[in-house]
RNA sequence: GGGCGUGUAACUCAGCGGUUAGAGUGCCUCCCUUACAAGGAGGAAGUCGGGGGUUCGAGUCCCUCCUCGCCCA
């Protein structure tokens, strides 16, 4: 006996139950022995810092979609899951909890200690995150579940390090960082942010001094405009640099010559002033000096047309090239200006300040502000608003600092090896490694070109410690004693400052042998791209030849967002290219991001990301995975305006700016009026929350968009259950398409088409045509259709295999998007119909995770079928109509159809669905019928309708009606006509085209024909 | 400043050279018809950002301007 499902759809409960068997079965564990080609991904890893919003729900929901359709498919399918420990993130954020909780800082902590409060923060989030994923029905092998810190990533990390290190890639060298003064690190430039501050603009002025000619050291001079330099000067020719004084204006004796700037602390590190080269007002100064008051050097006026610009301000500036990007770039360009670190890596003032050494940076500017004045330098200061550099991790300022760094080189080398950048380069260039879409190649590639070399240090705890011992100015002895260290060890010396840094494989003696001589541990840690950029060979157990390296490795498929295409994307290919002379992956899937409403990306920082928990509580797992899917579009990045549901009455309140970023802690429920809900209660939005409120409950979220999904599931469900309460008898056996009757010819050949369709598009990562594919047929065909017609053949065997057929077809094709739906279906049609089959008998696969994906159904496909179809659909639309308009409900009416006997005879075997579906209690069709008087009419290239209604026509209703459609018709008429009319048009576009507007006017003018005589004749009765 | 993208119905988005531009939500009318009111039937609603151009034909290709976004300087 048929089983009876629910009502509803209850996604909790399918949620849950499939869940667990999935898990139980093992459907989703890869074993590299058994056989299939592989197809493998491995997970952007996410970060341990916080929990995932909806765009990780969108990024895993696409990956999980070509996984579970691969598996389908045959593919010895591998998901790789884990997480990344974000380096810096994590520690700030754990940093921050442990002073506002305990009022300490990672220094009282010490390392050890931080490092293990970070792991308890890491797990607790890591099991969150795993949680949230496997709620959202994520495939992935989760018996691989990797780490970037743990010991498997470790090894691949310090391999990866040491071989670089060995093969000369990585160096140690000086560079300007974004230093975070409170965290004590350097940060990457996106882990910064600019803002608008109130700042202020200082002029100050330097006193000239004179230079008697002679005095100067001869050397310098030819540098100072050696090089390009010299050809930026308009005449091209050299300045005189001897002269103090402008032999063309011998009066103007410059005394002092002013500048200004927004930081004035920076000045005790001036080791130029700079102006344009071009401009006359400073012409005649530049090679001379001018004393900086404070420090009491004395420091070149250069000209560099990069730096000053002559529009703004006095035209002159200071340059401080260890404290601005920009004056440390115009000391690479002249570097006999020098360069002078004035901050302690706590942000005071260093020894280099003399007098203000050991000032904060506030204090400092204070003081230097006070003694120009004093020194009668002071010229004003204007208020302004400044862009200021943050820190996005302590929320401090960002102090440009010049610092020790290990690098990666990405330049081309002389040697003979290979250039990390161009390997990526020409992965690309090549089609190893394909974008998709493909314009993302740009970003890709233009960055790659650049060639910059990578900064890989950390000053941070968190992360893995580099594995470079140093020693400065060792003895002899040590020296003699560090010549041979073997084959797992590689020394690195730097002449110039007797500096001599050993990197270990893996060694834990040799570690405490160096150490016993003097040798001391680099204490920073590596960028966290560095062990996520070997994520695809690493989780696979690279340096190590496993099983799983050899099967999977180049993995198929990589899902990403656009953001990190540089940061993350390069760099694996490049790292994957070194260690395994392979590329990570074949394909880079770029999908769009998730706004919120108000079009800004979902971050942890603005606090305005959306739980996909919240989602799936609301809407169920299926439902947010299918919104997310059809918003994955090629182009657009998708808003998602969201809403807060109400805890005490469900009313949803739209989110608004100020509830973001937790901004606001208390919303009063302005209720529901036209529903009668009168709330008023209050309670805090959603958002950023880490802890419970004691005073307001906190809403979820909820966005109209997953309505879809919702009810589309239920849909589904609910055609399900209507087809299990009608298979009486049910028995399986195969079709044979030209043995069936026009309906089911019909929707067999739209399944088909269907499946073929939704191959092609997930085969081009086209994610939303997917969704839209299987949701059109499924609903406006199958469902409001075929169902339909169904009803008329309630106990026909062939009907309920069929239905039967197509149902289990659309179950295949949705698994992929709405995993625990497609389950649940396949699980109820399994204890009904349990053999079944379109084209074979047989029994079905005990999951829809592993039933075999729609092919080979092209058999179906069936043209005429669908037109004649088609015609019938037209034909019940314009007597739906005209119910609709005469408010007709259910009264049964009769239809007379005047067509010719081809489409009689077609409309004739469709009769008893016409009668069905159009709710008629008479039908008749063929050459001869005539149009009853008063009668509603339905006017189509093949054929003319007529509803009588007897009693009930408004003529004047009517024909308004016809009028406007007359209107229409004649209309296009013209402009068809006219186009036919036009011999460029005849002559030019495809015959097919001109064919298809000849046809057109020949049963448009048939159409106006008819509507005319019917219209006149209302207006004659 | 450079690059990439975006602007289509009230909202969120499809469509990217060929009939009269579509969907979901919302709106209006009718219907609790024995699968589904998370539903059914029907309807109204768009000078496809502005301006030029190419083409027999342009949301669709090119140029330009404007809006908004992202990335890189």
């Amino acid at each position: 006996m048929p089983t009876e499902l629910p009502k509803a759809y209850d996604p909790k409960t399918a949620q849950e139950k499939w869940l667990q068997f999935w898990n139980e079965k093992g459907y989703f564990h890869a074993d590299p022995a058994k056989p299939g080609e592989p197809y493998c991904i491995v997970i952007p890893p996410p970060n341990v810092t916080g929990a995932l919003h909806m765009g990780h729900a969108l990024n895993n929901t696409l990956q999980d979609v070509l996984i579970r359709w691969r598996r389908m498919q045959g593919y010895n399918a591998l998901w790789m899951p884990g997480t990344d420990h974000a380096g810096i993130a994590t520690q700030a954020v754990v940093e921050r909890l442990i002073f506002q909780t305990e009022k300490k800082t990672r220094h009282d902590l010490g390392r050890e200690k931080l490092v293990e409060k970070i792991w308890e923060w890491k797990d607790k989030y890591e099991k969150r995150i795993l949680g949230q994923l496997q709620e959202m029905g994520a495939s992935c092998d989760w018996q691989r579940t990797r780490f970037t810190l743990d010991d498997t990533c470790a090894k691949a990390v310090r391999e990866t390090f040491f071989r670089m290190f060995r093969d000369g890639y990585i160096y140690r060298g000086k560079r300007l960082v974004n230093w975070d003064a409170q965290l004590q690190t350097s940060v990457a430039d996106d882990e910064t942010y600019t803002e608008d501050t109130k700042g202020g603009f200082w002029t100050f002025k330097y006193e000239v001094i004179g230079d008697p000619v002679g005095t100067r050291p001869e050397p310098e001079l030819p540098e100072i405009f050696s090089g390009g330099r010299s050809e930026r000067l308009p005449d091209g020719t050299l300045i005189n640099v001897d002269l103090a004084i402008d032999p063309d204006n011998p009066d103007s004796t410059d005394k002092y010559i002013k500048f200004s700037t927004t930081r004035p602390e920076t000045m005790l590190g001036d080791t130029a002033l700079c102006v344009h080269p071009a401009d006359n007002r400073y012409k005649h100064l530049i090679g001379n000096y001018v004393l900086q008051p404070l420090t009491g050097r004395r420091i070149p006026i250069i000209a560099d047309g990069l730096l000053a610009d002559p529009e703004l301000g006095t035209g002159c500036v200071k340059v401080t090239p260890a404290h601005d990007p920009n004056d440390y770039a115009c000391w690479q360009r002249n570097p006999q200006i020098g360069i002078l670190n004035i901050l302690n890596p706590d942000g005071t003032i260093n020894t280099n300040g003399g007098p203000y050494a050991g000032m904060p940076r506030d204090k400092a500017r204070e003081a230097v502000v006070n003694a120009m004045e004093e020194l009668g330098l002071f010229e004003g200061k204007e208020d302004r608003v400044i862009p200021l550099k943050y820190s996005d991790r302590s929320k401090t300022p960002i102090e440009p600092y010049l610092s020790d760094q290990w690098f990666v080189r990405m330049a081309d080398r002389d040697d003979g090896k290979p250039g990390l950048a161009q390997m990526a380069i020409d992965a690309v260039k090549d089609g190893r490694v394909q974008f998709f879409p493909k314009r993302y190649e740009n970003s890709y590639l233009d960055w790659l070109g650049e060639k910059r070399d990578w900064c890989v240090s950390r000053q941070l705890w968190w992360g893995h410690r580099i594995p470079v011992w140093t020693i400065k100015n060792p003895s002899d002895e040590v020296l003699a004693q560090t010549i041979d260290l073997g084959a797992g060890a590689s020394k690195q010396a730097d002449a110039k400052t007797q500096t001599y840094h050993v990197c270990v494989l893996n060694d834990p003696a040799l570690e405490v042998s160096l150490e016993k001589l003097g040798f001391v541990q680099e204490s920073d840690v590596l960028d966290t791209w560095f062990s996520s950029a070997l994520w695809p060979h690493s989780t696979l157990g690279w340096p190590e030849e496993t099983p799983e390296l050899k099967r999977y490795y180049p993995t198929s498929t990589l899902v990403t967002s656009r953001d990190i295409i540089t940061l993350w994307v390069a760099r694996m290919v490049m790292t994957g290219l070194y260690n395994t002379g392979e590329v990570p992956f074949k394909h880079v899937v770029i999908h769009p991001k998730i706004m919120d409403g108000f079009g800004e990306g979902m971050s942890k920082s603005k606090g305005n990301g959306v739980d996909p928990l919240d989602i799936i509580e609301l809407y169920g797992a299926d439902a947010m995975r299918f919104g997310v899917v059809s918003l994955a579009t090629e182009t657009q990045d998708s808003r998602l305006p969201v809403s807060n549901v109400c805890p005490h009455c469900g009313t949803l309140v739209p989110q608004k700016k100020e509830h973001q970023s937790g901004r606001t802690r208390k919303v009063v429920c302005p209720g529901d009026k036209p529903a009668g809900i009168t709330c008023s209660k209050p309670f805090r939005p959603s958002g950023p929350w880490t802890e419970d409120d004691p005073e307001f409950p906190t809403a979820k979220a909820a966005s109209d968009r997953f309505e879809m999904g919702r009810n589309f599931a239920n849909k589904l469900w609910n055609a399900t259950r209507f087809i299990l309460m009608n298979l009486e008898g049910f028995t399986a056996a195969p079709l044979d398409p030209k043995a069936l009757p026009t309906e089911d010819r019909w929707i067999l050949s739209r399944l088909a088409t269907t499946a073929k369709a939704v191959t092609a598009a997930l085969e081009g990562y086209k994610f939303s045509e997917v969704s839209r594919l299987v949701y059109d047929f499924a609903w406006n065909e199958f469902c409001d259709w075929y169902i339909e017609m169904s009803k008329g053949r309630r106990t026909d065997p062939t009907c309920q295999r069929v239905l039967v057929g197509v149902l289990d077809g659309i179950v295949r094709l949705i698994q992929p998007v709405m995993p625990f739906l497609a389950e649940s279906l396949w699980q109820a049609l399994n204890e009904v119909a349990p053999t079944r089959g379109l084209l074979e008998s047989k029994l079905a696969e005990e999951s829809a995770c592993i039933a075999a994906w729609p092919n080979n159904l092209g058999i179906f496909i069936d043209d005429t079928t669908e037109g004649s179809i088609a015609r019938m659909q037209e034909l019940v639309r314009g007597i739906r109509e005209i119910r609709n308009r005469y408010l007709l409900d259910k009264t049964p009416l009769t239809l007379h159809v005047k067509c010719n006997d081809v489409v009689a005879t077609e409309l004739n075997a469709l009769a008893p669905f016409v009668k069905l579906l159009g709710g008629l209690s008479s039908f008749d069709c063929g050459p001869t019928t005539k149009k009853p008087k008063q009668s509603g009419s339905i006017v189509r290239p093949d054929f003319e309708a007529y509803v009588p209604l007897a009693g009930l026509i408004d003529n004047a209703a009517e024909s308004k009606k016809l009028e406007k459609e007359i209107a229409q018709k004649q209309k296009l008429l013209d402009t068809t006509v006219a186009k036919l009319g036009n011999e460029s048009f005849v002559k030019g576009a495809p015959p097919e085209v001109v064919e298809q507007q000849r046809n057109s006017v020949a049963e448009l003018e048939g159409q106006l024909k008819v509507m005319r005589a019917n219209l006149a004749e209302l207006t004659e009765s």
